[in-house]
DNA sequence: GATGAATGAGCCTTCATTCAT
DNA sequence: GATGAATGAAGGCTCATTCAT
């Protein structure tokens, strides 16, 4: 299951990351099967020879690069400041830690995003895993130490986050549908964004919250 | 832009649906681009020759298909009781209906959800087109006649709509990749579905809604 | 070698010329390989399994259709004054024939035309072997009885003939590529003709001929 | 317009060759739409990714063959004594510079014959460009500065030279049919071929010439 | 270690021919 | 005898992978 890549580790760092960034930009654009390794190594400037020495295929380098948007991923949760104990806050200071590795490496987060639609069979089950983990390492950890407190006491918690949960994802959908670029981004999404918040904090806390 | 297929409809029910249901599994599968004829045929168990013959061309399946299972969807809500007005029962009430028409053919269930991740440029725009008839006549109908006095008065109406259906579908979706067949599914989702409409209705109606 | 296709004369005279028509309209639209069977049964309204039950195969067809032409060719012969001596004179005879008999059947002489850059392997032998017949069988009958005294008598008389010949047919072949169809051919080509004649006339023949 | 393959003249001579030739030699038995890229490979010894990662398509490798043999005539017109001004003289020395080149590349003489009678959609604006273009200056170059005042003052010259050019190419023509290769040639041709000249020369020049 | 030319299985599509009705 | 649905070999072309240099 761990696979490493001694020849891509020994490269140097500005190479690996040329070739990170070429495979990644091609598979986001493209999706597993119609990504082309021509295009990968035409944009990462290496040869043919050379890509399927480090990675011994085109499906290892796709895991590969499966394993490094984790670490994008685990980056965003380190910025996160785990104190607050208010989900709404918590959830926003998620959103916001990952809008602002996105500025770092969009091409990380366009590749996770054409992950998330893949069917390629040759790496459904690997990506069905990948997703089932981040799913549920994010809950773990997102959900950490939040004050359940706050809730009204007649729904189950547990389900009441769920929704909230899937309502933010849900929401963020759609946005990124509306949108071609993150950069496109404005403060008016975030608007939105909490009148969703102020909607549900009204609805799933106790009266006098706050 | 209407075509219909008169050599394919002439052949036997049975045949038909084999190449169909074949078809549905092959796209959805693989998605549009990287699906095989080659599969479709042997899986049909017709010959290449027949298949084209029936359609033109990969792409007239694809589009056949596409029409093929808008009439699923028709299906759908010409079951559904549109005289009720409470909108967690009118949910229940498509959500029934459609369960009962994935008993009848799953594969076009998958095929649609393949279609909404469908990229490929040969079919991008019927597959939108397709999308922005079905979201809006399933949201025109979906919605229509829903007693929204129900709602409390405090929060925006349409964005709690919004957030019933993400929980909804999200729900749905989560069912899903938990069970590996439909015929898995029992009463017991039906009753935890049950829990979260409870939720919803205790946060988000007025105080003493029936 | 000679084969006949009683399944095909049995049918009656209307429908056998809707065969023939649309498939020498075919074959000298397409050439051999090109021409589909599929245009010429739309094209006579009859069914696949018409076709190969008179003729067996595309090729038997092919052949059929080259003895059907040479027929055609015959009924020039049959036209010209085979009285007239002059070898020039002579020539314009079978010229104004072959003119006629193009006006009753342009598609035969399309599908000769075509015939003659026809270079399929399938077929090839069987039109190589048809062209030196119509070549031989014509330059006999065309030269027969003709006056050889009007010739100079210090020329070969067979060579000269064949100048005469190569000239003719030269020119006409020059001429049919300069006009799409048969119908453009206007009296100003039977004019330069005659120029080339007068030319050969002064050269080829004693002093004080005629 | 002017396209280079670098890929397939950085290949050995030897390999060059072999491809040229096999393409040659397909194209011209078989006609552009009927001539098979397998048959080509099979016959060059080579895989089918080779040949179309050296020229990109079919249309592409027969546009080059055209190029090429261009060049195979100009060579020929390289051995040609222009001083010449006798007409006879002059064409016998294309004849012999043709027959020479031929030695060399026969393929490529097959090839040009085939190209005259092509008509394929797909490459038949490219051939008629080439066939204008051989034809202006075949002619231009054919027949500059040739001596006319030797010819008869009593016909029309550019006619009579017609008819001249003509029957060469026919007498070349049937001998070419008559002979199964170019090996059969012997002398006893160059001698039919000057009687044929003499009785040319006889009956349009003048009557004192040389 | 790096290169990129070579490979060949696989893609979609066409069409002459067969054969059950 | 007539029909046309069914067949499958063959077509041009692509691309991940290999391997000699």
């Amino acid at each position: 299951m761990v696979i490493i890549y001694p020849k891509f580790f020994s490269l140097e760092q500005e190479k690996q990351e040329r070739i990170i960034n070429a495979a990644l930009k091609e598979f986001a654009q493209n999706g597993y099967e119609r990504a082309s390794t021509n295009e990968i190594i035409k944009e990462a400037e290496i040869s043919k020879g050379s890509l399927f020495s480090y990675f011994n295929s085109k499906k290892e380098l796709y895991l590969f690069l499966l394993d490094y948007v984790v670490k994008v991923i685990d980056k965003i949760y380190d910025e996160v400041d785990w104190k607050e104990t208010d989900i709404f806050k918590r959830i926003k200071a998620i959103g916001l830690a990952k809008f602002k590795i996105y500025k770092r490496s969009p091409q990380a987060f366009n590749f996770l995003k054409a992950v998330a639609r893949e069917d390629a069979v040759e790496v459904k089950s690997e990506v069905n895993k990948l997703e089932k983990n981040i799913t549920e390492s994010g809950l773990e950890r997102g959900y950490q130490n939040i004050d359940l407190t706050k809730f009204r006491e007649d729904i189950d918690i547990q389900k009441t986050i769920n929704i909230i949960n899937w309502t933010i994802l849900s929401f963020a959908e759609q946005q990124r549908d509306k949108v071609n670029s993150m950069e496109d981004i404005g403060m008016e999404i975030f608007k939105e964004w909490d009148e969703y918040f102020d909607i549900m904090k009204r609805c799933f806390y106790k009266k006098e919250e706050e």
